[in-house]
DNA sequence: TCGCACCGGTGCAATATTGCACCAATGGAT
DNA sequence: ATCCATTGGTGCAATATTGCACCGGTGCGA
């Protein structure tokens, strides 16, 4: 092979199973990978990939290739992280990857108090609740809830967070019972069984929307109720609780990083700042601030 | 990294030091290399290569790379063989790496009538009088005379092959004692003690030239006298032995190939044929062919 | 049957990359 | 001191590669 980018080449063809596919992943236009194939197979002594009606698959010499792909994958991730690994003091590039809700509304102020406190490290924030690739060196540190986290990873499990029912105050004294909407959560984990537990389970939910911020603000503009964070509903004064409602334990907390990680200092210093602004806030988080 | 062939890239500068040195080993122009470690160390945390006096040498950073790259280099090197091993008939590509003495007159005919034998078979012949790296896939299958071969190389040990010293019929009567010269080689492994084994020990060097194939013409041309390989000189109807010259022994002639392809069928039938060949002629290998 | 989303393929322009030619610097041999 | 071979660096032209826009085909859902 004349080009070991090919490699990343077969690898994404197989993992997707078609040029566009491929594409996507590679983050190059699906007409780059229709060439390189060809030329690809051209310098081959046989073919790599047939064209079946359902996509791209690997021949026999291309199962072997793929296979060679995933380890040489595997050489360059690891080798990625030990150049992210590199450095003997607190200085130098995180990428810290926590949702968006986590973000804005518990460790805003503390994230900026960490880059003024350690000015030497270059911190990038990627909001997502996705659950980053620490293998392919998607973020360094990853704070998520999750009752099941990636078992390579290591870190710190901290507590549960808790969750209750919310709406704008005043809002039941100003809306007729029959008025009275749900502000849903398009989020598969996140079925109406939390409006059955609810002191108005029978109202109907207005819409429903993936943007947990947007969903906060419609709360905040008295849209109608919603099941959310204590630690974002709590702290604000125009929000309240329920009557009747309780807190719901969500998942827990985890604050992870990889193990070809977990000795760089400055990681080391992120992760111990992290979960000393969580703990110091467990009363928010777990709904007892009121 | 975002191009895996940036792994060559390092691989081919630790190797050699200089931009002029890895651009030769990865055959781009010094100009690219330079471009290409820019753009590389510019892309990256910290520098790879530190730029002294003596050429390029890795840092701590690049020392790790390169020894990623080394592993990449393995699989690729595996995966290019498991490629060049495919095939359960006797069809597809042959590289076979030999000697041109033993390609021009020793199996010259033999391997025409291998390709008529098997016309599916692609062969193509390096002729060199290096040691092809079959580990890299620079030939399938390597005919050579050595003392030590590569250990991890499979095949057969055959016997050594035969040297004496030869003139052209009628030098001796034509040429007067103190007009008599010697045609020399320019390999080291062959250093002026077949001189002295010889009947005319005293008699200076004409001329010392690294083609063995210039040499025998220039035999047949009868400018000097030479010692040789049997099997290139003895076929020869105007060459003869000098008077009381003997034979000597020359290296084990072995016909190898990388395990990878050792049970691959056409790889099998074209080293089984060459030993056979070889096998066929060792009266006139071995100088009792006359 | 129709519309839509996705697919693979390709001409052309835009962009990136490379080679060439040249330069100055360096070090070693004479 | 001089010459030569090798080095790294760079402007410019040549070449290769890529993206864009578009096309026709396919399959699925309504």
């Amino acid at each position: 092979m004349d080009d070991w980018d090919d490699y990343r080449l077969i690898l994404a063809l197989h993992r997707s199973g078609s040029l566009r596919g491929a594409a996507k992943l590679l983050g190059v236009n699906h007409s780059t990978v229709s060439r390189r194939l060809a030329a690809l197979q051209a310098g081959s002594a046989g073919i790599l990939f047939e064209q079946l009606a359902s996509g791209y698959r690997p021949t026999e010499a291309g199962a072997k290739m793929v296979s060679a792909a995933e380890d040489m994958e595997e050489i360059a991730q690891r080798a990625e992280r030990q150049q992210r690994a590199a450095g003997s003091a607190d200085k130098g590039p995180i990428t810290l990857s926590l949702p968006e809700a986590i973000g804005q509304f518990l460790l805003l102020n503390e994230i900026a108090a960490f880059c003024k406190l350690y000015p030497d490290i270059d911190l990038t924030i990627i909001s997502s609740y996705g659950f980053a690739n620490l293998d392919r060196s998607e973020a360094d540190i990853v704070i998520r809830g999750t009752g099941k986290p990636p078992e390579h990873l290591v870190g710190r499990r901290l507590f549960p967070y808790a969750l209750s029912h919310y709406c704008r105050r005043g809002y039941l004294d100003e809306t007729p019972p029959d008025a009275r909407r749900w502000l849903g959560t398009a989020y598969s984990w996140s079925r109406d069984e939390w409006k059955a537990a609810s002191p108005f389970s029978a109202a109907p939910t207005l819409y429903t929307m993936s943007d947990l911020t947007m969903r906060h603000k419609a709360l905040l503009a008295g849209q109608g109720m919603a099941r959310t964070a204590c630690y974002m509903a709590d702290p604000e004064p125009d929000l309240v609780r329920l009557p009747g409602a309780k807190t719901v334990q969500g998942q827990d907390l985890w604050v992870l990083t990889h193990p070809d990680l977990k000795d760089t200092p400055r990681i080391k210093t992120l992760m111990r700042y992290l979960c000393g602004a969580i703990i110091a806030k467990r009363a928010l988080i777990e709904g007892n601030h009121i």
